[in-house]
DNA sequence: GCTACACATTCACATATGTTAATAAATGTA
DNA sequence: TACATTTATTAACATATGTGAATGTGTAGC
């Protein structure tokens, strides 16, 4: 069984033919380091699932700041789902990490996927649900917390991120300077 | 064609028909001002539509801190969404701003209205899709902007928000205090 | 109409994070 | 290996928001 299998099956039990049936709609492709999966201003074509590697999103505001929004390793799945669920211009870059290797969805295998095979469908509306739920919860978390707090707590949650992505992604992942973030490090080892 | 069949004709073309079906399975409710239609601990029974008035959502932090997530006025919808999908315990607490009347639906019925009338799963679906993009979108905004931008930027999308919830609401709202507010208010007054 | 209570404002001071700039360390590439 | 580039650290100072306390204003209920 493999990592999407398996990834699959936590949310749902997938018979064996259902998945080699999904499967069969996927593309395992490789990334670079900086390549791009989704550009900002395209239609997102495609959902990514990682097999190996790390992707993140990020969106550029008004002022040309740079903003990490998710960050992906391995048994993650990442787009802007946004603009893959409605065809809306992407408003946010999803760009690799590390040389990863991913498996990729079109749209149109998508809509397949979920008119053909039922568990499918159930799995990507878990998904989204999944994903919206985070979403909330990361707010309500934002607000409370301390930057410091918030790093704490992510090096507890993700020590895998913490360990594999440059500092400077995860300070803007947390909402603040890089340089702040090397001040909360200092605080923290004494 | 009342408000809660306009808002869903919005996003689905519905007939009058499986509308009246839907109907059926809801049930108008009005709520006091300050009462709870969800308190955080118990499991969401029921999401609200709210025909007038307002409901808020929020959380209290492990501080005692409390945290405005969602702000309902007329035509929105609003739950714990988590703990109506998953049947677990409510982390927000939904509460009455106003004296509102509310349209709610029970996860019972929920399911009966996806199983049965495809329109409404369609319609659904697409409302947790939006609640998450829109979640996405906020948390992208929360980083980027200075308090003063995100009460500007509230003033603008939801004039009526800000006339009709008091401010401290508001405050918690945008991640600040009402001291806070009111200082940055006083700056954009000059 | 009073009284109490919730809400809003203001101020002085504390604290966290941003900004700019210099430097050091790590990494990629010719 | 050496050089250029990216990333991380540090410091001094600027700015935004928090905190606590006092005051003012409105509003609900008696």
């Amino acid at each position: 069984m493999n990592q999407l299998h398996k990834s699959i099956n936590e949310k749902v039990e997938i018979s064996e033919q259902d998945f080699n049936e999904f499967l069969a709609l996927t593309k395992p492709t490789n990334i670079k380091k900086n390549d791009f999966f989704i550009n900002e201003g395209d239609v997102a074509k495609y959902i990514a699932f990682v097999n190996t590697g790390v992707l993140y999103s990020y969106y550029i505001d008004d002022k040309g700041n740079k903003h990490v929004i998710q960050i992906a390793l391995e048994n993650y799945w990442i787009s802007d789902l946004f603009s893959f669920l409605s065809n809306e211009e992407a408003i946010f870059n999803v760009q690799a990490i590390e040389n990863s290797e991913i498996t990729i969805i079109s749209k149109q295998s998508f809509e397949k996927a979920c008119d053909t095979i039922p568990k499918m469908e159930r799995f990507f509306r878990l998904l989204i649900q999944n994903a919206y739920i985070n979403s909330q919860r990361r707010i309500s978390k934002i607000y409370g917390a301390s930057a410091k707090e918030r790093y704490l707590k992510l090096v507890q949650s993700h020590p895998q991120i913490v360990q594999r992505v440059p500092q400077h992604y995860i300070a803007s992942y947390l909402g603040i300077k890089p340089q702040s973030l090397s001040r909360i490090r200092k605080t923290i080892l004494e």
